[in-house]
DNA sequence: TCGATTTTGTGAATGCCTTCACAAGAGCGT
DNA sequence: ACGCTCTTGTGAAGGCATTCACAAAATCGA
């Protein structure tokens, strides 16, 4: 009964495996512990490295890559940093190198399959969403718990029952599942994956998820993202207030 | 033409304006520049206030909350405190009075009216998510640019013209926006948008937005969410994968 | 009234992330 | 070969967030 843990900080221990020559010889160490912050990042240079991959440039520079994708060009160099080195100085970085570096860091040298549970709106728009395809993930698997939904085709794929759902986690070897199902039905749809070896879980269900340690969870809250721009939107008026109160108070 | 903030570190001006009885006397100060990382997490507070006040709680503990939060009861209190001192030692929180401080906080006194736009599969979902409206936020327009789709009635309201957007704007008072729209397009839509006067834009095109300083930008960008999980599992697995080694080399 | 018990609010310590600033490396023209 | 220019990679510094740990407050029972 442990708890969803608050932002994936994981990085299990403190192992602190750098690439010092110990006594075996270990033929690509390649991760310093990326760190969490960086890992989240990561996806957005890839993204933008697609779009320059597809205008043809064959190299790029961290200040031009750091524009594209919205950061600051020192964090973008310190963060590629942590993969190795694979930037030449005076130069820029290998369009084609770059990417694939960062996708074998994220795992994506080959397609993952995922499992959508639950089939309501949210999950039929999921399943059309052709950015999950574009960006290495395969929708493998299409899961609901409603009888009259079950067995009905969607995007070429049958609707299994959740009751199969161990069955089909295994025959497509799926490690992640996006949940789109009602926040009262999360935590029992949660622990069925979990017990059916799902070990990474998007949830879009509003609630907070209960998963042994081995298993990372990431939630998608709609309403707190607006309620996020809700508060600074707030604060922006307010200010714009006592800025008008105080000339009042001048005048 | 400046660049999306990186992460709404916002927060203005280093103003420094605490509760100090200064030469004049502010009715309610009530803030204390509350951090970033805060605010998202009040959003979360709210939920889980929400969930025990439906069953009937008067008061709850640090720890308590904390727990259906899914966060420490350190942090947890540390946060609340930036709103002033709403607990009772020794006692607990007010379940109606924090409630109702949290969204003040978050501005959400009075429903917020936001705009739609686009309604392809995501958006279509979005419309019918009751999240919204549950959480303080009232879908005032929904828009979209295909003029076969204009007009349209959707969840009991009209499919307006993305031309007519600074009318809608204005005359339903929309301070944000939701963008779900095609990547190829969201520059321009965010452009209309922040020239029609919305500040605060949630965005679900994998894009980066340039917007100028005064509009807040958040992203919700699924398959970045995906590759992060990704990340950790193909991790997980190299471990798993070295320890074997181990044995086998070691046998 | 007083001590025992509970729980908040918060200084202080720690750790993580970002930013700065620059030495070291790579190409290029002469 | 050499100096000039460009750009990376990274120590060091600074800032922000989390966690610890405890004094201060509040209630309760005797």
């Amino acid at each position: 009964m442990t708890v969803q843990r608050d932002q994936l900080n994981a990085v299990g221990g403190n192992a602190d495996q750098r690439a010092v020559a110990g006594p075996d010889q270990r033929p690509v160490p390649e991760l310093r512990a990326v760190p969490e912050a960086t890992v989240a990042r990561l996806a957005i240079y890839l993204r933008a490295l697609t779009g320059l991959c597809e205008q043809e440039t064959a190299t790029v520079s961290s200040e031009e890559l750091a524009i594209a994708a919205g950061v600051n060009s020192a964090k973008l160099r310190k963060d590629l940093s942590y993969l190795g080195s694979y930037g030449v100085r005076g130069v820029g970085y290998d369009v084609q190198m770059l990417t694939e570096q960062i996708q074998r860091t994220l795992g994506l040298h080959e397609n993952r399959a995922v499992a959508l549970i639950g089939i309501g709106h949210l999950g039929q728009a999921l399943a059309g969403y052709a950015g999950f395809a574009s960006r290495g993930f395969r929708i493998a698997a299409i899961v609901d718990a409603d009888p009259s939904i079950v067995g009905t085709r969607l995007r070429g794929m049958t609707v299994q029952h959740i009751a199969t759902l161990d069955e089909v986690v295994r025959s497509e070897n799926i490690a992640i599942a996006v949940m789109a199902v009602p926040a009262t039905a999360a935590q029992e749809v949660c622990d069925r994956l979990v017990a059916a070896g799902v070990t990474s879980i998007l949830n879009f269900a509003p609630t907070v998820l209960s998963v042994p340690p081995h298993v990372d969870v990431r939630k998608v809250d709609l309403a707190a993202e607006l309620q996020i721009l809700s508060f600074h939107d707030n604060r922006k008026n307010s200010s714009a207030d006592w800025a008008r109160d105080e000339r009042e108070v001048l005048a």
